[in-house]
RNA sequence: GCCCGGGUGGCGGAAUCGGUAGACGCAACGGACUUAAAAUCCGUUAUCCGAAAGGGUGUGCGGGUUCAAGUCCCGCCCCGGGCACCA
């Protein structure tokens, strides 16, 4: 009578081991191959939900399996504490934030051990404390002091009823969350970081990176944008500065039929003041949100400003208007409108009745008619004069060379990618470390008066940050003069945090430096695990810092993540999991009633990594029924006693079949889990493979023996994904070893060798038959079986055959 | 609106380089064991026709390339993610 799986006992017992060996604390071990395996870390919510089991499993799969191939690795766990959702937690509660904030991370540091994952928590680390902000602080003054870092007005979400600034998540369908008010657009004085400064780098390092997932390396080109195009100037009747536009197609410039700016743009406020109209349109312009995807799909409006522009090479003049749709944050915030050949300009052409004209042809001299349609591709030019005939380029050159010659324009490249404002109106949050005097401007905080310390006994209102409300901490003398001045209350936006937490985990403890000598040894993270809604501006602002350290004299690496694995995510009801959806599955209750490896088991085995996982409750009692099949083949297997030695040259058919499928499991796992990361069909194989142990019915010495074999594989190469239940039935199977110190299984390929071999003969395409053949079989020879074969007679009896296609060892496709 | 994914049985998914569509599991159904239930074990299960052998259809929709398409190309539809202040 075996011992029933008992999941609880097992897991805490493994978990004991793991501990009192200190097992995953790993130190710098020059001698080793490092591998630093790391998971985007979490942001203290509460509890762990699905999506977090899922990212952290996937991680921890790989890191065991790179431990067992012999590599030293480090996975280490932290806090990305700073955020909204603890000060929403204090309004509703009155619990200050960083009260809220440990609470949560104790509760998930508990659930974290609970699940088994192989973590070095001596290299905790949590944003919110100083010793952790303050080098982030410190490397803002440093920015500062090289010019990487500047001031400037930028535009935010205004909610006019708590008079406050909203995250955007926070505007629903255009109103304030709280106060259901319109929500309005609002310039203030921003803090930004020069990220377009590494636009060029950050961009052509991506062609560097094999190990991460090309749509990710497409999304940060696209967002990126880099674009080759001509700045150039319109004279504007009644002004002395010119209006200046950017435009990757200067080839279609004599189609200019109007020009536009944004509701902020200079020229637009200056009509504003002497038109009523025109200053209640800017005001409307004014009264979105400032979200892009409002933007972009908003009803397009304008205005006619009264006012024209010289069209720089006919003279003629164009109208100019207001409008809507152009952004002031991109380019120079006025465009020139071709509405033959732009979707957007021809659309609100139409609208308000402006001419469209066409200057570009098809190549192929084919008609196209501008007044249907626009025409967006390259072309030949037309009613452009002297530049009729020429083709894209040719045009583009001549006539970014006239403007450039006369003093006028110049060629320019451009990027979509926008400085990184990193102010944010909230408490809970990194003090930017600036202090305002009247006499010395902005002031970078000195290195010695660092860090600026967030009080964190506070009372939060939701109007507003409470830090502007404390004398002692916004009241400070001048660090360069000495007279009254006041600090900084906005914080950071807390991307700042996780743009270098991956770096100081080398060196969690460092008092004296950002990084020390350890986190050389350590970096660059070689396999980087996290959501794939993470795959732009997480990813770039991290690939950004690192440069910024880089270029700081902190290390030598430019790329922080060798490897990335993107993770789905988890869906309920179709929506990924989220508080402010309220859709969030508990695993708590999973774990205690099945294991934590049942959880783990079921999290890899439902669907590959990469894809998103529709969340069920169904299914999980299949991984559980197996682990249960699974402790019952070993602990069978185990009772018999001990088991013979394999005589490869002495073995029944039987034997050698299921030593075959052993084989042939270990090579497919082991491409499976170490390069394709393919978790869920890693465990299908495995599955498979116990399938076959179970169904021998040798139980001679020699047939034990394979079937031992067998076994210990199995329990080798699922310990990534099942550690604990792993760990006592390696010790089941009679060994005295840690089963994390071993080593993973080795194919042996005279194993996998096989006399006979199927082939799948076709017909026109169509299944009609299979013959088996020896594997060394001559094309012809299977080609003459396959035409023997009974039911393909009938399919091509009668009929001429054309062609016939021999794929050795797969198919025979007969073309009738 | 723009950028990136995805769509295959009742369900999650497999098919890795254009070569047997549906591995593995869930659910369901039938059977064994049991006084009974649970648990466990054995079997069936894309769909239609057929007693069977076998055949027709079938990977979101419409076209195309190919001896051969879930896989490649063109045009759509639907779902998910991101869009710079959610993290």
């Amino acid at each position: 009578m075996s011992t029933p799986y008992n999941p609880e006992t097992v897991e805490l017992s493994a978990q004991k081991f793991w501990d009192e060996a200190k097992c995953f604390e790993v130190g710098e071990d020059a001698d080793k191959e490092k591998y630093y395996c790391l998971t985007m870390f979490p942001y203290p919510s509460g509890k762990l939900h699905m999506g977090h089991v899922r990212v952290f499993t996937i991680n921890d799969v790989i890191a065991r399996y790179q431990r067992l191939q012999g590599k030293h690795v480090l996975q280490p766990m932290g806090w990305d504490a700073f955020g909204m959702p603890a000060e929403n937690a204090a309004i509703q509660r009155g619990i200050p934030p960083a009260k809220w904030t440990y609470s949560n991370i104790d509760d998930m540091r508990r659930q974290f051990k609970r699940l088994g994952y192989g973590y070095d928590w001596t290299r905790e680390l949590t944003t919110c404390k100083p010793e952790y902000y303050r080098w982030e602080q410190w490397l803002f003054t440093r920015m500062f002091k090289k010019g990487l870092v500047y001031r400037k007005n930028s535009i935010v979400n205004w909610d006019p009823v708590d008079q406050t600034v909203l995250a955007n998540e926070q505007v629903i369908d255009g109103r304030g969350w709280r106060s259901d008010a319109l929500v309005e657009r609002r310039e203030i004085p921003q803090w930004f970081m020069k990220i377009t400064d590494y636009a060029d780098e950050l961009l052509q390092e991506l062609d560097n990176l094999p190990g991460w997932p090309e749509p990710v390396k497409i999304m940060q080109r696209n967002w990126i944008g880099r674009s080759e195009g001509v700045e150039l100037s319109f004279d504007v009747k009644g002004e002395d500065e010119p209006l200046t536009v950017y435009t990757t197609r200067p080839d279609t410039l004599m189609g200019v039929t109007y020009m536009a700016v944004a509701a902020e743009h200079p020229l637009a406020s200056k009509a504003a003041a002497s038109n009523p109209e025109i200053a209640a349109f800017v005001a409307d312009c004014k009264k979105t949100d400032a979200q892009e995807a409002t933007l972009e799909t908003m009803e397009k409006k304008g205005m006619p400003l009264g006012i024209s522009a010289i069209h720089p090479l006919s003279g003629e003049e164009v109208p100019l208007w207001v409008a809507n749709f152009v952004l002031m944050s991109y380019g120079t915030g006025a465009i020139m409108a071709v509405p033959g050949h732009d979707a957007r300009d021809w659309e609100f052409a139409k609208k308000h009745g402006l001419p469209i004209q066409q200057v570009i042809a098809p190549v192929d001299g084919s008609t196209f008619d501008t007044d249907e349609a626009p025409y967006l591709d390259h072309g030949v030019l037309v009613n452009s004069g002297q530049y009729d005939g020429l083709d894209f380029e040719s045009a583009f050159n001549a006539i970014a060379d006239f403007f450039e010659s006369n003093g006028r324009g110049r060629r320019k490249v451009n990027y979509r990618l926008r400085d990184w404002g990193v102010s944010r109106q909230r408490y809970w949050g990194a003090p930017i470390p600036i202090i305002y005097c009247d006499d010395c401007d902005a002031v970078a905080v000195p290195e010695d008066q660092l860090p600026v310390v967030l009080p964190e006994d506070v009372e939060v209102k939701g109007t507003g940050s409470p830090l502007k409300d404390m004398p002692e901490f916004v009241n400070v003398p001048c660090p360069e003069c000495g007279k009254a001045a006041k600090r900084e209350t906005d914080t950071f936006d807390t991307f700042v945090e996780s743009s270098w937490y991956f770096a100081r985990y080398a060196c969690p403890d460092s008092n004296d430096a950002m990084l020390d000598e350890r986190a050389a040894y350590w970096a660059p993270v070689d396999q980087y695990t996290g959501g794939i809604e993470h795959a732009i501006l997480h990813l770039l602002y991290s690939r950004f810092f690192q440069r910024v350290m880089r270029d700081e004299g902190l290390t030598d690496v430019s790329e922080p993540f060798t490897n990335l694995l993107t993770q789905g995510m988890v869906l309920k009801d179709g929506a990924k999991m989220s508080k402010a959806k309220g859709n969030v599955v508990d695993p708590q209750a999973l774990i205690e009633t099945y294991g934590a490896d049942t959880v783990r088991l079921f999290m890899m085995f439902a669907s590959p990594p990469e894809q998103s996982l529709e969340w069920s409750d169904e299914g999980v009692q299949g991984s559980y029924r197996f682990l249960k099949r699974f402790w019952t083949a070993v602990r069978d297997h185990a009772a018999g006693g001990p088991v013979g030695t394999i005589d490869t040259g002495a073995m029944t058919d039987e034997q050698k079949e299921l030593r075959r499928k052993t084989h042939q499991t270990i090579a497919k796992i082991s491409d499976d889990i170490g390069r394709r990361h393919s978790f869920n069909t890693a465990v299908a194989a495995a599955m498979e493979l116990l399938n076959a142990i179970n169904k021998l019915t040798d139980q001679s010495e020699a047939g034990r023996a394979v079937a031992r074999e067998a076994l210990d594989a199995v329990v080798i190469m699922l310990s990534p994904m099942v550690p604990h239940i792993c760990h006592t039935l390696w010790q089941t199977l009679g060994h005295e070893t840690a089963l994390v110190d071993e080593r993973w299984p080795e194919v042996d390929e005279s194993a996998l060798e096989l006399d006979q071999v199927e082939v799948v003969v076709q017909v026109n395409g169509k299944l009609r038959g299979r013959v088996t053949v020896p594997v060394d079989v001559s094309k012809d020879a299977l080609q003459a079986q396959a035409l023997a074969d009974a039911n393909v007679q009938r399919f091509i009896d009668g009929k001429a055959i054309r062609k016939v296609i021999v794929v050795p060892g797969r198919l025979v496709n007969i073309v009738v």
